[in-house]
DNA sequence: GTTGCCGGGAA
DNA sequence: TTCCCGGCAAC
């Protein structure tokens, strides 16, 4: 444990200053939507790992960089179709982003795999995955430089390196899909990527959600709980000294992921049950059980903004001793 | 002590 | 269904 925890640590370091070096980022390159509230910037790494996006195009092998493993992330969310429902599912998303190990560049090679059922082709370039994918699966033919990106769902990229640390980490974190994608996910439509799903249970799956390496974002979901305002968590909370032995724990999800049938993205408080999901590990631990009632948000509420005098200016909810609903958590 | 709100009851 | 409030837990 302690090497692991060890190199998480080390990985997280080392990766952070790749990551966030532009500040420029997040605003420019990102679709407006994210930025602002709770990603940029105080977390070390969660917040930057958008920005790989462009450079991403890993078509030479030798050169494994950070983005490699980053881009196994961007399969999760892809750039392209993302946000409709889509509301904080994306925060959790963050979470995730940490554990990648993402290390030095040297004797590796990358490998992509692609995922599709079946198919398990392995093609040493991206760019050649992604054709494959494109023509083979998708029967985009005619299009054939035309990407929206939904190829980044079908393919994993395969580090065969020597490096001993490299397979410690790869080994527990959550993208080694070469591992987990195989046996077929019991619940293809239980885990999908959030872009689509959202939060709905659409039962309507594209190719997409059918056999995207899904496991790899299950395991962030949870995050929770907290839906949008959480957006924090991921970042800052995650990494302390004594969030380490936090970060292990939720590696085994995507393992253990029974598939049940919900989206991984949310969030929303509503729902008493979707907070136990998955997520339950990353965003909660010392939380108490479910059950119990949720801790107090800790907005002003409008008995405290408008003052007993002026209860008439409270929403009916605060009249009523309720939770408020004009300012929710 | 204050505040938020669950659980439950009365109208 | 609407309105209230006792009471508990988080602050």
């Amino acid at each position: 444990m302690d090497k692991v925890t060890a190199a998480m640590v080390l990985t997280s370091l080392s990766t952070s200053p790749l990551v966030r070096s532009p500040p420029v980022r997040p605003n420019e390159s990102l679709n407006g939507s994210w930025k602002e509230g709770g990603f940029v910037p105080s977390s070390t790494s969660s917040s930057g790992y958008w920005s790989w996006n462009a450079p991403s195009d890993q078509s030479n092998p030798s050169t494994p960089s950070p983005p490699l493993s980053a881009d196994s992330f961007k399969a999760f969310r892809t750039p392209s179709q993302p946000d409709d429902g889509i509301d904080e599912g994306e925060t959790s998303n963050l979470l995730f982003d940490e554990p990648i190990p993402r290390k030095r560049k040297n004797s590796m090679k990358v490998m992509f795999k692609c995922l599709w059922k079946n198919c398990g082709k392995v093609l040493s370039t991206a760019a050649g995955i992604q054709k494959h994918i494109r023509t083979i699966h998708l029967g985009r033919v005619g299009e054939s430089d035309y990407s929206d990106g939904e190829e980044d769902f079908y393919y994993t990229e395969i580090r065969l390196n020597t490096d001993s640390v490299a397979d410690g980490l790869s080994s527990l974190s959550p993208v080694s899909p070469s591992l987990a994608s195989p046996p077929s996910f019991p619940t293809q439509d239980a885990i999908r990527p959030e872009t689509s799903c959202a939060k709905t249970e659409t039962k309507v799956m594209t190719p997409l959600s059918r056999s995207a390496p899904t496991n790899l974002y299950l395991v962030h979901t949870d995050h929770a709980y907290q839906a949008t305002p959480p957006v924090n968590i991921p970042g800052s909370a995650k990494f302390t000294p004594n969030g380490s032995s936090f970060s292990i724990s939720w590696q085994s999800p995507p393992v253990t992921f029974t598939g049940i049938p919900v989206s991984p993205t949310h969030n929303r408080p509503a729902g008493s049950g979707e907070q136990k999901q998955s997520h339950t590990v990353l965003s909660s631990p010392p939380r108490v059980a479910f059950g119990l009632r949720k801790p107090r948000g800790e907005g002003k509420k409008c008995r405290k903004v408008y003052g007993m005098e002026n209860r008439d200016m409270w929403c009916t909810a605060c009249r009523w001793k309720k939770a408020c609903q004009r300012f929710i958590d």
